[in-house]
Order: structure tokens, then C-alpha cells, then sequence
DNA sequence: CATCTTTTGAGAGTTACTTTCATTTGAGAG
DNA sequence: CTCTCAAATGAAAGTAACTCTCAAAAGATG
């Protein structure tokens, strides 16, 4: 059995969901395998911080942390997940949770990404801040995805970039084409997914008609 | 060396893209590369549509195409590459680039790829489909990303599906949310990448301001 | 035909997982 | 404190995706 994270009940009111994961009733047996947890995600981070992310093996890891190669892999499931998986996200969906209902999504959104932020970057600055680095390497390395140019994501930037004349992208030109590239995706797998019933031009226009009201009716 | 594929210059003049990519001046020994590409391909789309995508081997593959383990490598980068790699990308660049450059952006997208998608469609719509399909199942598979729930698209998702009340997210939210994760990994990267020193705050209004707008600017 | 270059295959090596199973260890009962 | 049970662990062997090297085969060239 693998451990699972503690699926912390999200709260009704929002009573500072990181702060109640700090605290969470720990059980005694639980104690140490957080901080097999903890050790192992230590170590790992020293070590790549180091090396690099692909010259660092599994093994060297579980070394170093003093445990079984077997032992890393019942904590997370691949060598990826120990970098990209994401501890917060339940505190996030109640941040999100906690936002009146009627207030436009993107609000929300908006809203609660900046609160949970600011409590990160109050309680330990260096380890989110150390995360995202590594998230940025292993999502540049990720499996010929992110790198090759038959990414939708860099597509639509090169003919952005292109366009403009310049060298360089923007920033507004890279979000730009992170959140085309993503709802086309979108467009295809619905496409796909429904046996390629549904018209795929009115898809297309539909999902652009989405981006260029900013979502107005969600 | 590794076969690249052919770059296309790309044409000033919107001449048919996609079709000048399928008469290429075809060199003798080019045709060879370009048959047990196809091969490679079909076969490796057959299998996995006969087992799945993980149950199916690289060895298994090489061996219905009649090829050694080792030319399927030099074909395709990896195994993920078979599915994910797209050489339609030239033509969809080309596309986009033929659009009036004082066209908002989001519009030129929306023309280039209904333009993109008729001519595929007419050409080969059976291949095209199946791939849409194997792209769909690979990524719902890939080394976790994902699949987990530790993926912002999934968070945001969730997070809308839940304050909607409803079960089963609409098209819309399936939108909605990967336009949102996308901009906001940016975001995050790009505070990354900055070594932290922008104001993650400010970084975040920015962005959203752009989803809001409909990226007005660009 | 002769030569030169490119493509290919065989085979061995590396590494990231994956699985199995016997052993250890903490928790709780008596 | 000890006994018992379930959970956690480690050792070890297995699988499959890549990687590398080198010699043989096959298209190109003169």
C-alpha cells in the first residue's frame, strides 16, 4: 500500500487551510514516516541542487537518505513526482472553495493564488523558491514534450515572436501562447474523445469565442 | 545522425502549405528513410491500438515493422515521440504566418487552425483521428503529470466543478481551467527564472489581467 | 567496377523503475 | 513487559526504455 497524503476534510470556513495542515494530529507511527518523507525530499533536493536533475540517480537518493531504493518508491511514485508533486493543492482547492460563488472564477482565482502564496513565502521562502527551480528544470527536460518543438505551446509562441520581429519572446507573448496552446489542446482531446462526432470547426470557434471574452460566463 | 525531418522553407505566399509538404522533391535514398518511417509508425499505431500503449514494447514494435530496436531509435527520439511528434508543425507556423500581421492574435490562431484542420481532415482524416486518440490516452499516462491530482489544471478543475455542484465538469470548465493552469505555471516560472526578485503579487495580477482582457494587446 | 557515405543491426551496457518476499518494527491488548 | 498483528522496510531479481560501439550492408558517385 502506498502512503497516502493526509486528504486534510476541507474546511467549510476558511480557517487557514496551510496552517491546519501544519498542525495536523499527528499519530506516532505517522511522525516517522513523515520524516522518511521529509528526509528523502531533503536529500533529493541537496543532491540535484548539486548534480542536476538527471545525473542524479534514485539510488543516490535513497542513500543518502538512508533508506531502500524500494522504500523511495513507496513514498513517491516515480523520480518525477518526488520534484512535481505538490503537497498544497488541497490548501488551494479550499482557498478556492472559500471564494463567494458568484464572484467571476478568474477573480477567484486570482485571489486565492496570491493568499496562499504570500503564506508560502511567509513559512519557508527557500524551499518553495528552491521547488520552483527544480519544477522549471524537470518540466524543461520532461520527456522530448516540453522540449521539442512539437509542443502547441512553443508553436504558437514562434509564430507570436516571429510576428512581432523580435528575438526574444515576452512575457505576455508567453502566457499568451501557454493558454492558447492549452485550450486547443482542449479542443482536440473533446474532439477525439467524442469519436470525432462533433463539428470540429464550431469547437474551435466556441473555445476561442471562451479566451476572448476572459471566460466571461464561468 | 539522426533523420531530421524535412524544414520547409517556409513560403512567403499562402501556397498550400500542407500540400507542398506532401510533393517534396523525394531524393532515391530519401524515400527509403521516409518508407520505414511510415512503417514504423503504422505498425507501432496498430499495436498499440491492439494492447494499449504501455503493454506495447519498443522491441515489439521494431519487430512488426521489420527493423532493430536500435533504427527505431534513430527515427523516434523516444517512445513517447511516436505519439507525441507532430510534423504538421512547419505547416501550421507557415499558416499562421500568412494571417495579417495587425490581426489580433487569438483570431489569426482561430483562422490557421480551422484552415490546418479542413485540409487534414480531407487528406487523412482516419490517421489523424487515431492519433488524437493515442495523443489523449499518452498524455492521461504520462509519468504521472497527469494523471495525478498534484496537476493545476486538475486543481482548478476541481475547484470549479465542486462550486458549480455539479459532477462531470462541462467543456467550458475543461477550458476554463487549462487556460488558467497554463497562465499561472507561467507565472511561476517566470518568477523562477527571475530569481525570485519580481514580485510574485504583481506577476500574478499581470497575468490574469491578460486572461481578463482576452489578451487585448497581443 | 570502385569508392565513399549513409543506414542498419547485433549486442552489450546503463538506469529507472517494478515486484516479490522475508524480516523488522511500531501499536495495542492482555 | 510481552505477545500478536499489521504496517513498513530492504534485499534482490526482473523488465523495458534508452545508449553506444562497431562492423556489415546498401545507396550514391565517378
Amino acid at each position: 500500500m502506498t502512503p497516502q497524503q493526509p486528504t486534510a476534510a476541507l474546511p467549510d470556513a476558511p480557517t487557514d487551510p496551510v496552517q491546519a495542515m501544519l498542525e495536523a494530529p499527528l499519530s506516532l507511527r505517522e511522525r516517522k514516516k513523515l520524516k522518511t518523507r521529509q528526509t528523502i525530499r531533503r536529500e533529493a533536493y541537496r543532491l540535484i541542487a548539486e548534480q542536476g536533475y538527471e545525473n542524479t540517480t534514485v539510488e543516490q537518493i535513497a542513500a543518502a537518505a538512508e533508506v531502500s531504493p524500494s522504500t523511495f518508491f513507496r513514498y513517491f511514485a516515480t523520480k518525477e513526482d518526488l520534484v512535481l508533486s505538490d503537497e498544497y493543492d488541497p490548501a488551494m482547492i479550499a482557498a478556492l472553495l472559500a471564494r463567494p460563488a458568484d464572484e467571476p472564477f478568474l477573480t477567484s482565482c486570482r485571489e486565492a493564488i496570491r493568499s496562499l502564496l504570500r503564506q508560502l513565502l511567509r513559512h519557508d521562502r527557500e524551499e518553495l523558491y528552491t521547488r520552483m527551480r527544480l519544477v522549471t528544470e524537470v518540466s524543461a527536460l520532461r520527456a522530448g514534450v516540453a522540449r521539442s518543438s512539437s509542443n502547441p505551446q512553443r508553436l504558437f509562441l514562434t509564430a507570436l515572436t516571429r510576428r512581432a520581429g523580435v528575438e526574444e519572446p515576452t512575457y505576455e507573448m508567453r502566457v499568451t501562447a501557454a493558454a492558447i496552446a492549452a485550450a486547443t489542446t482542449e479542443a482536440l482531446l473533446q474532439w477525439a474523445a467524442a469519436d470525432g462526432r462533433e463539428d470540429i470547426a464550431d469547437l474551435i470557434d466556441h473555445t476561442f469565442a471562451l479566451l476572448e471574452s476572459g471566460f466571461a460566463g464561468v
